[in-house]
DNA sequence: GTGAAAGCGCTAACAG
DNA sequence: CTGTTAGCGCTTTCAC
């Protein structure tokens, strides 16, 4: 067993007391007792116990964060920036995966609880109803990132997906492409789906530009054999085209596959750009241009807020929209 | 506040003895109370609190994972072996990425005993005898992921990364390829780099083929850039070469995009073998050839052999070799 | 300045 | 079968 307060104050010759003020920096000891507490303290290499002092504070420095799942990409930059944010600000972190299940969701939730733990990051996954009022109930503050709730007055962090979506496609208009299509994800995933779908819309009608529903793929998600299949129909269903704004970084990928496999040359024959920055964007083939959303930024700031509700008592912080960009690489070229 | 086991033995009417029995299903009730008590328990939504059982039991469900690094693309599939693995045996994962900092890493050991961790799984680093150390003196059971320590007694799951590589080169050789180069890691990192380098040269031994030390590049690290720098350094110094061998995946996405730039076609030009199989090998282009580690299955074991180390009270258990794999895709072709 | 003592929410003897 | 009680290691009144 480990040393505890008791071994220290003995050791000491204190109470317990004391140590606890000592060790809390509480006032209501002498210089001397507190050289000689320390003293003890490093002698015995005692640590205090943070379960136990959980209990009494009701805080245990943990936050627990959900994301649907471990494997997209996207979740390794925004662990890295909700992880670098709370060790700085004393906190741990708990991940857990829900594959996107209810169930397990609410699994997850019940485990954090009955951890006790501080807050709640919520990954890019729709906020359901059972699960905000499941939170309510434990009365810790939550924010969502990468995703943000309509129906629940739950702080977020996000880029602007329709702004986004609207840059990526009138970055391939003012290349002078008139032809663009899109392989988005499924219109009916109102987060990232159908914001991204509205803004490239939106950008072709702004340059007078009659969109049809032939330029436009709608897959079920966001990963690559997505943007393989939805490559393969759009080529299919619109030659014609000339440039194609892919609604992730992934399905990029899979277009670029796709065009690899079948002899069409990117960027000369047609144009790509994704959506997302992650990090293997740049090691694409070509290096991939795309819309980048500042990931680890958003992970960070996502636990600042969260912090600040925690000092703050408050159930709401602004929500924050960071800007996105546009990063030229080799995916898009001029229309000539 | 949550409710308390005191709310539900006043509401049921009964001791808190008997609730905490019914909760651990401990011998010493009655049908009758027991449903009375659950009912309890369920219009309540009580829920025990896990900082209180922790402090009792000395038992927090929850392991620590120290990564070096949370942007390396292993960590996602170890992570996500080892979090599906640790929540199926009920316990949380912390994350903890150290940036491969002493200093850090001690900060984040010291976190984690305060915490009363059960447990730790170590990746991707050497374990440096301070660290042993201390997490001795924490008294918990250890295992060490993709790394191996040859001063302590430390469980490890693995690959056999000599055999691996011996069996990427010998793949190689098999296609007709007799001048072959190897862009490696560090010739200092004992655990990824040096067995690599070696297994490589065996097979060049074993199959009579000369080695020289103009056909491999010694980088500081497995990542992108220390392929397309080792590339280019290869390609210069050994126009003669047919066919590489890189230390990773990354340096193999490094290779192919140097190539690409430089006109060099691949396969055509020369073949590539990569190492690891991370999920975007095959979204290469061309989809990457490679020795293939069973990343997630990794996380999983070194996630069971804690658990196992906890149960037994044992503070070893056997090593676990995991077979590696070629997979292969489209970098690779006959030599003729 | 310092110590004694109560108690955070729970488990585990020990009695009955 | 059930309740009482003593802690787990710590913080925090409240006295002195």
């Amino acid at each position: 067993m480990a040393y505890t307060i008791k071994d220290v104050a003995k050791k000491a010759g204190v109470s317990i007391a004391t140590v606890s003020r000592v060790l809390n920096n509480q006032p209501g000891f002498s210089e001397k007792t507190k050289k000689k507490v320390q003293h003890v303290i490093e002698e015995l290499g005692y640590e205090p116990n943070a379960v136990a002092r959980g209990l009494i504070n009701n805080k245990t420095h943990t936050i627990g964060v959900l994301f649907p799942e471990l494997s997209s990409m996207l979740v390794t930059d925004f662990l890295n920036g909700i992880e670098t944010m709370a060790h700085e600000l004393g906190s741990s972190v708990i991940v857990c995966h829900t594959e996107a299940d209810g169930e397990k969701t609410m699994k997850y939730l019940q485990l954090l609880n009955e951890k006790r733990i501080d807050g709640i990051i919520f990954v890019s996954a729709i906020l359901k109803e059972e699960y905000y009022n499941y939170i309510r109930k434990m009365g810790i503050p939550m924010v969502l990132l990468s995703t943000e709730s309509y129906a629940y007055p739950v702080p977020y962090v996000k880029v602007n997906d329709q702004h986004a979506a609207y840059s990526a496609t009138k970055y391939l208009l003012n290349k002078g492409h008139n032809k663009i299509g899109m392989i988005s994800g499924s219109k009916d995933d109102l987060i990232a789906g159908k914001p991204r779908i509205m803004g490239f819309k939106m950008a072709l009608k702004d340059s007078g530009i009659a969109f049809t529903e032939d330029n436009i793929i709608y897959s079920k998600g966001f990963g690559f054999q997505d943007g393989l299949d939805g490559m393969e129909k759009l080529m299919k269903q619109s030659p014609e085209i000339s440039a194609i704004f892919a609604a992730s970084d992934e399905i990029a990928f899979g277009a670029l596959s796709f065009a690899y496999q079948h002899g069409i040359k990117i960027p000369d024959d047609v144009s790509i750009i994704g959506y997302d920055n992650l990090s293997i964007a740049e090691m694409a083939i070509p290096p991939l241009t795309t819309v980048g959303q500042p990931l680890i930024k958003m992970g960070k700031t996502a636990a600042s807020m969260l912090f600040e509700m925690l000092e703050s008592g408050n159930v709401f912080v602004e929500n924050r929209i960071l800007p996105h960009e546009i990063l030229e690489r080799e995916t898009v070229r001029e229309k000539r």
